[in-house]
DNA sequence: CCTATTTAGTGTAAAATTGACACCAGCCCT
DNA sequence: AGGGCTGGTGTCAATTTTACACTAAATAGG
């Protein structure tokens, strides 16, 4: 029987990549930590992982004590584990990802974090530690996300226009997209519940509103699996796509 | 400034999802395990990680020491950290995955492994620890994997049958494709290279041969990226993609 | 040697999707 | 009343995807 005491151990960590969208803006929530090492640098929300904890559970913990942001959907990206990360010794940290509409929650920094704040990713040029890495790899997983299944709407108010909903994708595609064509397709996608209200106050022709309709986005997602995974039932049909990233 | 030793720690491992394509059957490379827990039962090849070792080289030592495969690119998939994953006491554990020609590769088992083998996924219902749950963890990713880019030559010999490959690419898509559709597209991509060779001593009408051409994949993979992330211009073009998983 | 068996190899047409593109509508402001 | 600004809409060409069936070439076995 062996000894788990005979191996080596390190402390590990948290790191969590919130996505909001805000004035046009794809931004991240980071904490100015109070804390050395990096103390009064801005970083990713993340701490140490307890005895009993699981990981995502550590997850959700270290973001509410941190930010106050509770009940968000974290989803595990990737695992850093270079020797030097961490200037006082070694500790691997396991980074997560997640979307949130930036008006639903209000911002309480605490324990180590004695500011909290969304940053434009786009100004961003440097965190602490390996954080900037680790919030570009998260990127580049919200990026791939949003090509796959229509993710964002976590990131707009309830109700919100078509032309919000492309801001957002233009912002996290980094590109621009075609007006038709884009409502064309999201409309298609039956994803979005007409309120029949428009905008008030704007110094322009009043949008239409529209809510995310949760329930067919779940039968989306059922379908959508045997849809591209289903061939006829016997000679059949799927192929692996072409191009596209 | 904060002590490291304050906060729990843990041994951490590595565990590799080696796939494998042989016979027409998608396999993974396991080893029986001579060393308690799970002395005697199959389980993925997987150690702990040393003090002065990043997670990737750790990864391939611990593959090299425990099957005798180097010179793999293995990539990270997930970490998975429950509590009581290890019977003896808490281990997180990063998994990784790759794929590699079989024949390329000869087995030798040895530290705890008492045996290295290759067995069909299909087949396969229970691994030591968690390990199933990580292996269909990395599978879900090679299926994923397998239809945004042209992997799966890495299984091939060096010359094979464009039935071979559509094998490979039923096998890891768990579907049927279409003969011609196939071909169509396999060719259109320009990545294989027509050796003008045929298979020899079959009873039926012998095949071509083809090579995986390593050059046009970079070049490839550097046009893909441009092709779907750039609009044109300025008034736009690039979409999400609807369907598809 | 003839036949049966097995896998290799090939083209086309219909349907669906994508991409490019330009103008009028309706609100506020002055 | 007009200017400024954003909302909203349709079509056509090009490309991509899908479905589908027969002949070709080798060996095996009688």
């Amino acid at each position: 029987m062996i000894e788990l005491d005979k191996f080596f151990k390190s402390p590990f960590t948290v790191d969590n990549v919130i996505f909001g969208f805000d004035e046009g803006d794809l931004k991240v929530l980071l904490i100015k930590r109070g804390e050395e090492p990096f103390k009064d640098e801005w970083a990713l929300p993340g701490y140490f992982v307890n005895e009993n904890e699981d990981l995502d559970s550590a997850a959700k913990r270290v973001l509410a004590e941190l930010t106050g942001i509770k009940n968000v959907y974290l989803e595990q990206v990737n695992t850093f584990g270079a020797v030097d990360r961490h200037p006082l010794g070694r500790v691997i940290t396991v980074a997560y990802y997640s979307l949130i509409k930036i008006s639903d929650y209000n911002l309480h920094a605490s324990s180590i974090a004695i500011n909290a704040k969304w940053h434009s990713i786009a100004k961003l040029k440097y965190l602490a530690f390996d954080h900037f890495k680790i919030l570009m790899a998260c990127f580049q997983r919200l990026k791939n996300r949003v090509r796959e299944r229509p993710v964002g709407f976590e990131l707009l108010p309830p109700k919100f226009t078509l032309t919000q909903l492309q801001h957002l994708y233009e912002a996290i595609l980094e590109t621009n997209l075609d007006k038709r064509n884009f409502r064309k397709k999201i409309l298609s996608m039956n994803l979005l519940l007409d309120l029949n209200e428009m905008q008030e106050g704007v110094a322009h022709r009043p949008a239409r509103l529209y809510q995310f309709d949760k329930m067919k986005y779940e039968q989306f997602l059922a379908e959508g699996y045997v849809f591209d995974l289903s061939g006829s039932k016997n000679k059949s049909s799927k192929k692996k796509s072409k191009k596209s990233v």
